[in-house]
Order: C-alpha cells, then sequence, then structure tokens
RNA sequence: GGCCCGUUGGUCAAGCGGUUAAGACACCGCCCUUUCACGGCGGUAACAGGGGUUCGAUUCCCCUACGGGUCACCA
C-alpha cells in the first residue's frame, strides 16, 4: 500500500462553509489516520469569481481549526506549485489536454456562445437534457488548423463515447453505472487558456499523488467524467469517498441566510474551535462506540472514513450549543477568560467588581461565548424589575414577607467587617437558625434584591461577595424602598 | 423533466438475517438545590409504504412515495 494523500482544493470565493470545512475536516483525518499527507491545493482557475482576501481565510480558518497541511502554497512540497494559476503558467493543462486529442478523447471546439445558446434551445423546446452535439468533431484536421492558426477562439473538449456505459467505484456508495449517452463533452480548457475545474482537478490530483478524493456528494454524477479522463490518461484511479450533505432544519442546503453558514459566522456567535470541528465531525460520521466528546487527536485515532454516512445530515443548532457548552465547561478558567475579556468589558465597567470570579460563575451557565453579557449585565446595575420576583412558592416568599426577611439580615451584614464567601455564610445561615426559617426564605428575597434577575450565576453569597459589601448593602436597601413604594396603598 | 443518490424517534445516530431496535441532543417528570442552570434518576418517541427472497427481515432484491443532488467556457 502506497502512502496516504489526500487533499482539500478549495476555490477562493470567500468564506469557508461548513460543508467544505467537513470535507476539509475527513480528508485531513483519512490521511493522519493512516499518517500520510494532507496537501492544500488553491483552484482559482475561475480569473472571475476570485474574491481578494478569500486565500487568507482559508490558511487563516484551517489554521484554527486545527488542519494543518503537509504541503500547500505556504509550504511547499515535491509537487508545487499548489496554486493551479501558477500551474497554469507552464502549460501543464494545455499540455496534458494536448495529449488527449492525440488520443482521440478530445477535441477543439470553435463554437460560439451563440450557437450553443441557440443549440440549447432548441434541444429544450423538444425536451430534450441538453448536450453539446459534437459538430466540432466533424472538422477535418486541416479545418482546425486553419482556424488556430486564424486565431479563432477555442475550447478543448472531452470525447465521450455515446453507447455503452460507464461505471465508477465509490468507497461509501458503491459502483454507480451511467449510460454513456449521458456524458457530456465536457470543456476541458476554456477560450481563456485556463482549465476548468473537472479538467485541473483531475489533472492535479494526478500530479499531486493524490490517492483518495474527497469531496462532497454534489460530485457524484459528474464522478463517470472524471473516470473517462483517468481511463483515457491511463492513470491509476483514485479513491472516491464522496461525503453526504449538510441540510438545516428544513432538509435544504445549508445557506447564509440562516446565519450559521461558514465557519467564521459560527466563532462569531461564539462557538469554539474544537467545538466546531467536533460537531461538524459528527455530521455525518460516528465513532460506533457511543463517544461524542472528540478532540482533533481523538479524531485522528477513531476516524475510519467506511463509516461515514450516505444520507444527508440536518445542522441541529441546539446539538451544537450543547456541544459547545460541554467544551466550555471543561476548559481551564485561566484558557478561558481571554476569550470573553472583551465582551466581559462592555458590560462589566466598574472597576471594583472581580471580573475572573465573575467569568467563573458565569463559564458552567454558557452555551456560547455571546451568551456571558446578557448572563452577567446585572453585576454592574440591577434592572428593572416587577416586584413579583420575590415571590417564590417552594420558598413561601412573596413582596410582603421579603420585606421584613431584608430588613432583619440587613443589620446582620452592615455589622460585619467581612464579607467573605465564608463568613456571609456563617453569619446569615446563623441568623436562618436563629429564627427558624427556610434558608431560601431570607436567600431568595436576597438574591432578588441583589439581581433584580429571576436567574442568575450563583446564588446570593456569590453575588455579595463579588459586589462588596458597599454595594450589596446598598442594593439590599435599595430592594426595600422599592417594595415598601410599590406596596403602599 | 432526464440521470444519480438517499430514507431507523423532532434532530444526530448504533445496527450490517434472529436484539426487549443502543446511545446523544431536545422534550416531559422526579430528586438535589437559596433561583435558573449544572448534576443524578426515569419517561414519551423510530425501522416511509407495498411486494418478493428466506424458517426468519430494520438488515438482501424490486416497485412506489417522499427528500436531495446534478444537468455551465462555476467550482
Amino acid at each position: 500500500m502506497s502512502r496516504i494523500r489526500t487533499r482539500y482544493a478549495p476555490s477562493p470565493t470567500g468564506k469557508m462553509h461548513v460543508g467544505n470545512l467537513r470535507t476539509a475536516l475527513y480528508a485531513y483525518l483519512i490521511a493522519k489516520h493512516e499518517e500520510g499527507d494532507f496537501l492544500l491545493r488553491i483552484e482559482d482557475t475561475d480569473q472571475e469569481r476570485i474574491v481578494k482576501g478569500a486565500t487568507e481565510i482559508i490558511y487563516r480558518t484551517m489554521a484554527n481549526a486545527g488542519l494543518l497541511h503537509d504541503e500547500g502554497p505556504d509550504k511547499e512540497g515535491s509537487v508545487g506549485p499548489y496554486v493551479q494559476s501558477e500551474r497554469q503558467l507552464s502549460g501543464i493543462y494545455l499540455d496534458h489536454a494536448k495529449k488527449l486529442i492525440d488520443k482521440g478523447e478530445a477535441y477543439y471546439c470553435f463554437c460560439g456562445k451563440e450557437r450553443l445558446d441557440k443549440l440549447r434551445e432548441e434541444m429544450e423546446s423538444r425536451k430534450e437534457t441538453y448536450h453539446y452535439d459534437k459538430y466540432c468533431m466533424n472538422l477535418s484536421e486541416e479545418e482546425v488548423k486553419a482556424k488556430l492558426k486564424a486565431g479563432e477562439s477555442y475550447v478543448i473538449r472531452q470525447n465521450n463515447p455515446t453507447e455503452g456505459e460507464t461505471t465508477f467505484s465509490d468507497v461509501l456508495y458503491g459502483d454507480i453505472t451511467v449510460s454513456n449517452s449521458e456524458l457530456e463533452d465536457m470543456i476541458l480548457i476554456k477560450t481563456d487558456g485556463y482549465p476548468t475545474y473537472n479538467f485541473a482537478n483531475v489533472v492535479d490530483d494526478h500530479l499531486m499523488g493524490i490517492t483518495h478524493v474527497v469531496r462532497g456528494n454534489e460530485y457524484l454524477s459528474s464522478s463517470p467524467k472524471y473516470n473517462r479522463l483517468y481511463e483515457a490518461f491511463g492513470w491509476e484511479i483514485p479513491v472516491y469517498v464522496h461525503c453526504p450533505l449538510i441540510t438545516d432544519e428544513e432538509h435544504k442546503k445549508l445557506s447564509k441566510r440562516l446565519g450559521h453558514a461558514s465557519y467564521e459566522d459560527l466563532v462569531e456567535l461564539g462557538f469554539l474551535d474544537e467545538a466546531i470541528i467536533n460537531f461538524v465531525a459528527l455530521l455525518g460520521w460516528s465513532s460506533g462506540n457511543n463517544v461524542e466528546i472528540f478532540s482533533l487527536e481523538e479524531l485522528i485515532k477513531a476516524f475510519d472514513y467506511k463509516h461515514i454516512n450516505k444520507s444527508p445530515a440536518v445542522f441541529d443548532m441546539k446539538k451544537f450549543k450543547w456541544m459547545n457548552s460541554e467544551y466550555i465547561k471543561n476548559m481551564d478558567e485561566d484558557k478561558f477568560y481571554p476569550l470573553v475579556e472583551k465582551l466581559v468589558s462592555e458590560v462589566i465597567k466598574n472597576p471594583k467588581l472581580d471580573k475572573k470570579k465573575i467569568v467563573a460563575l458565569a463559564k458552567p451557565r454558557l452555551e456560547t461565548l455571546k451568551d456571558i453579557n446578557n448572563i452577567i449585565d446585572f453585576f454592574e446595575s440591577v434592572p428593572e424589575y416587577d416586584k413579583n420576583l420575590y415571590t417564590h412558592k417552594r420558598m413561601k416568599t412573596n413582596p410582603e414577607n421579603s420585606i421584613d426577611f431584608l430588613k432583619q439580615v440587613l443589620p446582620i451584614l452592615e455589622a460585619s467587617d467581612k464579607f467573605t464567601l465564608d463568613h456571609l455564610h456563617e453569619i446569615i445561615m446563623a441568623f436562618v437558625q436563629e429564627a427558624g426559617i427556610k434558608n431560601g426564605q431570607v436567600l431568595w428575597p436576597l438574591r432578588t434584591a441583589l439581581s433584580g434577575k429571576m436567574s442568575t450565576p450563583g446564588g446570593a453569597f456569590d453575588i455579595m461577595d463579588i459586589l462588596g459589601k458597599e454595594e450589596s448593602i446598598n442594593r439590599i436597601k435599595a430592594g426595600i424602598k422599592k417594595l415598601e413604594a410599590e406596596l403602599e396603598v
């Protein structure tokens, strides 16, 4: 067995879509599982669609995701260059196309847009599927030479048989056979001299020694044409791995409109790199032994591409959020804090508040990084709230008795010189015991007055510990005032 | 429309001729608890339909239905 080589071959046309990311990930995992090579090749043969900066996005995304390539434009190997527009300069694509012409497997075509449009129209009106009609196949060698000499613009097309059938094999989908009459004489070299994706892809995969072609399901139906190209060249056909689609909740292809289309969007929404990789890996693949949380290293070890699913997978935001929260919970505080420091600073301005403590408290309850501000904003200031927040059925508290409880604890807190977690716990609990009431009867009103929120990270003690004595007491007083004002008839 | 592919609970998914058809997310209930959450325990919920093959089909074959992909000088 030769060394496995896979590649990720994106076009620099924008952000990195989740579907592409998964294709890249699977290609990476397949190679690394067997200690093979993973290459990055930029397919920029459509000069019009190139988006400036898109290549940088690809580099950045791959790096952030941890999908490090062994060879690529920025990491030269022995089969470079790794950018198709650069490869084009040496004329390899045209040379290869000409080899095919010599073998009768391709031909020059001089048909202009007008004729093609007309042809298409005619066929459509007859309800036939459009196929190029091999018109230029009938040109004699002399005619071709004359046209070339005259400088007529041309393309080179693949010459596919019209009878018989072609079979190709995919590891996941098995043998797929199509009638040759379905095969279009696809264009190999465009008028501008650039190869089409279809052609460059095959040529480069072969020249770069790619053993496993990993790509999206959408290429499944064009694969027979690729096979014919390999056969025409007499090249060894690679192992095909066509990955299933990723869809949205409506079972439609993921789109940008949903806001979770690209890797960058997900990061923007507050998802962690590791969680994204983990989740995307599980969209279409499973380890088979009930493990779901995988680091990239663990994925490499566990990944067996023969277990990739055939059916499309829905990108479920809920499960994704759960997974992200798992990663957040398990992260070291020191590593986590820098990730949210900026966000937290937008909300917590009071220099007396210990942001690290606040973050530590909020961390276990986050689904995404972005959630944090809505959870901790009350530390900065108490929001407007309804007095009925003081009502708690199980604690048997209500606005009326909350006033009493708050008034009773207030002097105890005021008298305390220490405001540490332990000490607060001690003095409040002593009071609770003495008064013969339930913990919640004093703690619930306290927490409400301190936060003005239905739910908070941590409890009354944690909040007081962070707020400090002065602010805590002010808030409790404000709570009493509010209740008195609102209960007054 | 032609061609190709797919179809196990709401979602992700185990299963690869004989199972009480796993597990996870979500949902519901209970417990824990100063709230929510976390955590623990439990529950509801699935083999698209119809024919074969077989002693026996979720597993193999065919048909239908539904879903998706593809039909460019885009990748």
